[in-house]
DNA sequence: CACCCCCTTGCATGACTATTCACCAGTCCG
DNA sequence: CGGACTGGTGAATAGTCATGCAAGGGGGTG
């Protein structure tokens, strides 16, 4: 029942202009792409959009308060400010400590003040202020919740393994309650 | 009527067994993450995985025939050899050219080899094989329809912008059959 | 031309996910 | 203590996506 009678490379040059669709703009559903699409000439179902997706390999990642497709590499990337940080991770490992509504991040010398950077224009943005010394970098909180959302979301930004926080072991499957 | 008698702490807790859950073994839906929470003693919905998700940046990924849950950077990622090959692309300008069957990659002096070894490791399949010279590397196919596949997907490890297809005009969000 | 095979697609639908609504427990006043 | 407010949650449901199926087109072969 599906009426092939598209030009050749149809499906080529369709999922190239998906690529540059969801680049260049915030797409939120398959729909919105088979409107796009639509508009361009392109005779498509959500069925179809769904496996060029696929295909391409594209995510669908939580951006702000909704969740829009991406390429993988831009969605690992998120802002510019947000890259910058996770790199500085990469090369510089951190210890994490914490003194009351305060966590001390341990880095190597002279690190601390572009960390500290990093983070205030990162989209992290719970923490009250950042404090760098030349390897000790202060991150202060408002409150115990706020502390708590910021080090989940920091530690999205490290590569695994890493940090040791006072009360918390390494994270085993078997840590939990039982 | 959610009695909200859990341990204190119990989201953050959650919230971090889960990026571990996610980072060490595939999850293909929340239901699935809910079980795994299950046996290790929390009593959460499919609605509160979902919150946690979003809130942690989560992305669900197509890898292989399944699409499974990941962080946005190892989304990035996929397998080692495709991170390889997209790291040679950042550094290596490629122009894509053809003859029949045949696409002709045109990198820089000596680099030929390094990127047919990295293709050839990828996940890239469709091509019948590869053949690199000193800055000239052939990826030879079987038919028309496997060389457009693989175009696309290369085109994906390639850092955007780039590559001069003979008939491909640099793409704007004009260029569809209106 | 007849036959076969492969690729692509739409439709229909089931699977999966996000969100709305209501509720509970805790906290902070006065 | 009572009221107002907040954060976290489950149940139900709306919203979104993936996929089995059947069909059409194109290419090859005899």
């Amino acid at each position: 029942m599906a009426l092939n009678g598209n030009p050749p490379n149809a499906k080529q040059r369709r999922q190239r202009i998906m690529l540059d669709l969801i680049s260049h703009s915030p797409i939120g559903s398959q729909e919105e792409v088979v409107e796009l699409l639509h508009e361009l000439g392109f005779e498509v179902t959500q069925a179809t959009v769904s496996r060029d997706l696929t295909e391409l390999g594209l995510v669908k990642v939580p951006r702000g308060d909704r969740h829009v497709y991406a390429t993988p590499e831009t969605a690992a990337t998120g802002n510019a400010y947000d890259a910058r940080l996770r790199r500085l991770l990469e090369d510089i490992p951190i210890r994490i400590g914490r003194s009351d509504l305060i966590l001390v991040l341990l880095a190597t010398p002279g690190s601390a003040g572009a960390i500290a950077q990093a983070i205030d224009q990162s989209s992290l943005t719970d923490q009250v202020g950042t404090l760098a010394g030349d390897n000790t970098l202060l991150v202060l909180f408002e409150t115990e919740a706020a502390l708590e959302r910021w080090l989940v979301r920091f530690q999205t930004f490290q590569p695994s393994d890493a940090s040791a926080l006072p009360n918390a072991r390494p994270l085993a499957h078997s840590e939990a309650p039982r």
